[in-house]
DNA sequence: TAACAAAATGCAATCGTTTGCAATTTAATT
DNA sequence: AATTAAATTGCAAACGATTGCATTTTGTTA
């Protein structure tokens, strides 16, 4: 008997076909022992013969569940550039192994759509069951209006802000601490930092820097802070930029991605500055390249399948109505040869 | 009037508020001019100032559409390495832009899970509208399967190959040809092929690195053809090894990735092969960090801004039932100093 | 002011699943 | 064989928005 195949599928004609009520075909479709065994995999085999697979909207609607999670991706605003940052696509990817382990799909987006109500946008609407940011950016306002909206969200940030909702995220304190120090106990004296502490990341990292200062008794200049975008190319141009104005007066970075590292990198080789020689360097989130480059990229390694992992887990703990907490992820020192 | 806080906003309830009936309500959200204009954009302020927003589940079981576009990166098998090739991630990311602009959403899935029956799985359970599908893979078994449910769909691949799909791609033989040709001209004379013709996309740029050695009048030594993994870990090692067993009987290399360069890259230093001297090199891709190497990579530049545009467009032309067709995109050598 | 066209709004069916409860069938017990 | 409990299955009401068609309101013209 040929089926019909210009009428999509349903459920109905699914039931009809094994002679069964729609009741039965559900319940049968999703291995409920209400049915009777054989009856569950006669339907079951069926469904697949058919290749059927139940309307996700129809589903949705009725049982008021997507299993999706919208992942934004919080770009800081002007620098659309960092979309192309491998660290967070690194994050990106691993989230979405983490859901789809979960049993969860994966919605992205990025901050520039999606207009600036989140929780509306892809909760209340039924998009999404959940939201997960990447990056707190320079403004937490739309998390946090998203939080005061009691939607199920998880960040990627500082762990260790206060904040009404879970953080998770490195050490960046003790990260930027300790790549400080080992800076300074390679010899290097005046050390830029290359990032901007207007985030809440990279402020944490940059008292870090501080206070391996304080302990080594070297008092800092304001002026070898660099607020840049994290950016190869910012990075680039401003070391460029300071040596043409000021000479090499630097003999280490401390730099808030291996991305900013690597273009500071660039500038420096083209102008025949030796690494680790003249000056020593160490970046942030050990990608993938770090150990690639030459040399080779000290950097503080962030365990992001981890914190994938536990990103998902406190969402999903928030979906079944669990409590939560921010979260702080393994993260320490490679020594390679750039320091 | 205070809101019941509890009770989830519907459609229903913000017609009652505006004293209209729902029918009005949702003609007005979407501006219909059948709605006279003062009742529209009084709805619409309430909407906003409830910040209301319409359930996507119920809105997608009614039209039948769905405004999300699944897209797949199809993995080589075994190497789930690849997920974190810049390159891939680099075209997710136009991608969504892409998709953004055109009033879509991205379902982010890899070929890992959603079964194999990707038709019916994603666009008849009303999950998506249609479906990209990142990288031919080795068997395009799954894709076919998918494109005979006629269902919209377009593939980033070798944009040669006969597919009753759209396949949108660069120039693979040109881009191998031009990459050999180029080495030729410099002096290497003795280059491996690090890559496996066994996809489309590199059996292209395989013919074009024999065409090229053929117009020059030199034969190839078919041991000179790696079929190695997409990755830079696969490359190193073979390189690695290949020094080891037998010298440095190269000197150049023709890789089918930027990444794989780098691994490349990395075994050669780590042996004092000079670069460009003993051996010279040329990536594909021009990822951001090509540039930033040392040396800086030459590499096959591929416009995947457009090529993201492209495959939406060919998409939505399918979604909107017009016609459809491979796509070329441009393609061009960018010359470094690693060769 | 009646008659009629045009503009604006409302009614009610529909999209395809899920699920509480009722109804039926089967098995167990006396 | 009758009674009761347990195991299966089916009925029908949601879920919330959209839209063809009918209805009401408004404006125009004779």
């Amino acid at each position: 008997m040929p089926l019909k195949a210009d009428s999509k599928l349903t459920l109905a004609k699914l039931a009809e076909l094994a002679g069964v009520s729609t009741s039965t075909a559900s319940r049968a479709l999703k291995d409920n022992p209400l049915i009777k065994e054989e009856t569950r995999t006669r339907i079951q085999a069926l469904a697949r013969e058919h290749n059927f697979s139940v309307n996700a909207a129809a589903s949705r609607l009725r049982t008021q569940k997507t299993n999706v999670i919208a992942v934004i991706l919080n770009l800081i605003d002007h620098t659309e550039q960092s979309v192309s940052d491998p660290f967070l696509l690194k994050v990106v990817a691993e989230l979405n192994k983490a859901l789809n382990a979960a049993g969860y799909e994966m919605l992205l987006s990025n901050s520039f759509m999606a207009s600036d109500d989140w929780a509306s946008y892809f909760v209340s609407s039924q998009r999404a069951d959940g939201i997960i940011v990447v990056g707190q950016g320079k403004s937490t306002a739309k998390i946090d209006k998203a939080a005061a909206a009691q939607v199920p969200i998880v960040v990627w940030g500082e762990p260790h802000t206060q904040a009404p909702y879970p953080i998770i995220g490195g050490d960046n304190y003790a990260g930027g601490f300790a790549a400080t120090k080992h800076l300074i106990e390679r010899g290097s004296h005046r050390i830029l930092f290359l990032g901007d502490p207007g985030h809440a990341e990279m402020e944490q990292r940059h008292k870090g820097y501080e206070d391996a200062h304080r302990e080594a008794g070297i008092t800092i200049n304001p002026d070898f802070t660099k607020p840049i975008d994290i950016t190869s190319t910012a990075a680039y141009e401003c070391i460029n930029d300071a040596i043409k104005q000021q000479g090499l007066y630097f003999d280490g970075l401390i730099c808030v991605s291996d991305m900013v590292a690597f273009g500071a990198i660039k500038a420096l080789k083209e102008r025949y500055v030796g690494i680790p020689g003249d000056v020593k360097i160490v970046g942030y989130d050990d990608i993938m390249l770090a150990e690639l480059m030459h040399p080779a990229l000290t950097t503080v390694h962030q365990n992001v399948t981890m914190a994938a992992q536990l990103m998902v887990e406190q969402l999903l703990c928030q979906v079944n109505q669990q409590s939560v907490s921010s979260q702080v992820v393994e993260t320490h020192l490679v020594k390679r040869l750039s320091s």
